[in-house]
DNA sequence: CGTTAATCTAATACTAGATTAACGGTGCTGTATT
């Protein structure tokens, strides 16, 4: 009917894809949405239709740069002119004129920290707001309370947008980061668009190793063997190199390594050469991710364990997006518990270190104490609301904050550790975790290590083609299957 | 807490072994006012 008018008038497609009909006509009748899409699901045409349709600027807040700029690109491509990225690619100057005439941009990019930014908040006040939407929404749970504060001030800044409707997008909300989005967001009566965390076609595979070289004769083992392209996660930056070092000394070229700490372009240029399939394999920090897109990986190695399941759905959901099997292993050490548990503890301020910022900072005289840049965030985020009150009862404030985040994350990690250690299927596991119910248990096969699937099955076959032929057609009457199961919707109760 | 790189020490001439220090993930960002 006439949204997909719409559709045709503004975008050229002539017909929704799967779940995008009902999340833009949610958000056309004013009402909020939570949205999950999968990734390469046409995510973006759930804000872009209607920011054509609704009065007033689409302002959208995403986690990256690189994906602004992707979005700013590809919305340029298909002849929208009227769009702006306001972050720090641009200079004093060309971010002057494009707040002074922020009015005349349909689509407004902006990272949660810019949103936060002053000037930027007093241009918003000035023009109408037609939509807000969040970009990888699940951001704002896994970074709001710590890392990236400013994610859960979003809210905040969303009461000077004229209660335009807002729209929350992710391709993996489990059920408590769906509730830690709408809350962040004030949006409890949001309209949700959900689909279950489970995905068939991954199979998921724990093995447990004891020791470095063990481990490493596995990685080398399943690397040789399984059908590429693949993914590794690692916990450490030296471990991303170490290892492709050591797999490319394997025999497994066409390697590469990915972590924060490298240059812009190197990571641009790697993640380009993985998309291309010009790599097969790269060993990477939870730094890639976001904004690959790609369709045909296959296997995903933990070679580090996850601290949250979330975190691991996310990683491993990396693979298989094409529909086709894949394998998700993680080579368990119970001896490896030790480093999140240290990183939980270093990721916030000790006491002491608390204690001398807040003194030096009460002392209007001294300098600011040097102190690591996020925990320093931590700080000065938290006091923000701690204005009234004495030193020591900020400190108790924020001291009681910290406790909060660390007992949360720990709780969290040990719920992963129960995960990795229990002989009960792993599938069932995270289904239950997140308060889905219990799968019917007829694909064991290609379930999990519990349910006692083959890993052979995800190698590099050596058969004929024909046998190849034979296994991809059994794929596909077995997938027909599985997505018929796989279909309910995630409901509130 | 565990791994790795850097430095030290001992007994003897260049290397082996021991002790210590450093490091360990994710990314955004100008700013006060007439």
């Amino acid at each position: 009917m006439e949204l997909e008018h719409a559709l045709k008038k503004y975008t050229g497609y002539t017909s929704f894809r799967e779940g995008q009909e009902e999340i833009i006509r949610d958000l056309v009748s004013g009402r909020d949405v939570v949205a999950m899409l999968p990734t390469g699901g046409g995510k973006s045409l759930c804000y872009q239709l209607p920011a054509y349709l609704l009065k007033g600027a689409a302002v959208i807040i995403s986690p990256l740069l690189a994906l602004m700029e992707d979005q700013v690109a590809q919305l340029k491509m298909n002849g929208e002119k009227n769009v702006i990225a306001l972050n720090s690619f641009l200079d004093y100057e060309e971010k002057q004129k494009a707040l002074s005439r922020l009015s005349d941009y349909r689509f407004i990019f902006l990272s949660p920290e810019s949103l936060n930014s002053a000037a930027v908040i007093k241009a918003l006040k000035q023009i109408r707001v037609g939509l807000l939407a969040v970009d990888e929404a699940h951001c704002i749970s896994q970074w709001g309370h710590d890392f990236r504060p400013d994610y859960s001030l979003i809210g905040e800044a969303r009461q000077m947008m004229n209660e335009a409707p807002c729209l929350a997008l992710t391709a993996t909300a489990t059920s408590d980061v769906v509730s830690d989005i709408k809350e962040s967001l004030h949006i409890p009566d949001a309209a949700q668009h959900l689909h279950s965390v489970n995905r068939p076609n991954i199979a998921m595979f724990v093995k447990e190793v004891s020791g470095l070289e063990e481990k490493l004769g596995q990685l080398s083992y399943y690397v040789r063997s399984l059908k590429g392209p693949g993914l590794i996660y690692c916990s450490g930056r030296q471990w991303t190199e170490k290892l492709s070092a050591f797999l490319k000394e394997k025999g497994v070229s066409r390697t590469a390594y990915y972590h924060g700490g490298m240059e812009k372009e190197q990571r641009m240029l790697i993640q380009q050469q993985y998309l291309n399939g010009q790599l097969d394999l790269v060993c990477c920090t939870s730094a890639f991710g976001m904004g690959v897109n790609k369709q045909d990986i296959r296997y995903v190695i933990h070679f580090h364990l996850a601290a949250r399941m979330d975190a691991y759905l996310q990683e491993i959901g990396r693979a298989g997006r094409d529909g086709m099997p894949a394998a998700a292993i993680t080579l368990y050490d119970r001896e490896d518990i030790q480093l999140p548990l240290f990183m939980i503890e270093k990721e916030f301020p000790a006491e002491d270190e608390l204690k001398a910022f807040l003194s030096a900072e009460e002392d209007s005289l001294s300098p600011r104490l040097v102190i690591e840049e996020t925990h320093e965030r931590f700080i000065l985020h938290h006091l923000r609301f701690l204005d009234d009150l004495t030193r020591e009862e900020k400190e108790e404030a924020i001291r009681r904050k910290i406790n909060e985040r660390q007992q949360n994350k720990t709780e969290k990690l040990m719920n992963m550790i129960k995960w990795y250690s229990t002989d009960v299927c792993k599938r069932t596991g995270i289904l239950n975790y997140f308060g889905e119910g219990t799968l019917r248990p007829d694909f064991d096969k290609y379930c999990c290590s519990s349910c006692g699937a083959d890993e052979s099955f995800y190698f590099e076959s050596s058969h004929t083609d024909q046998h190849k032929h034979d296994q991809e057609n059994h794929w596909r009457s077995e997938l027909g299957r599985m997505f018929k199961v796989s279909e309910p919707i995630v409901q509130k109760p």
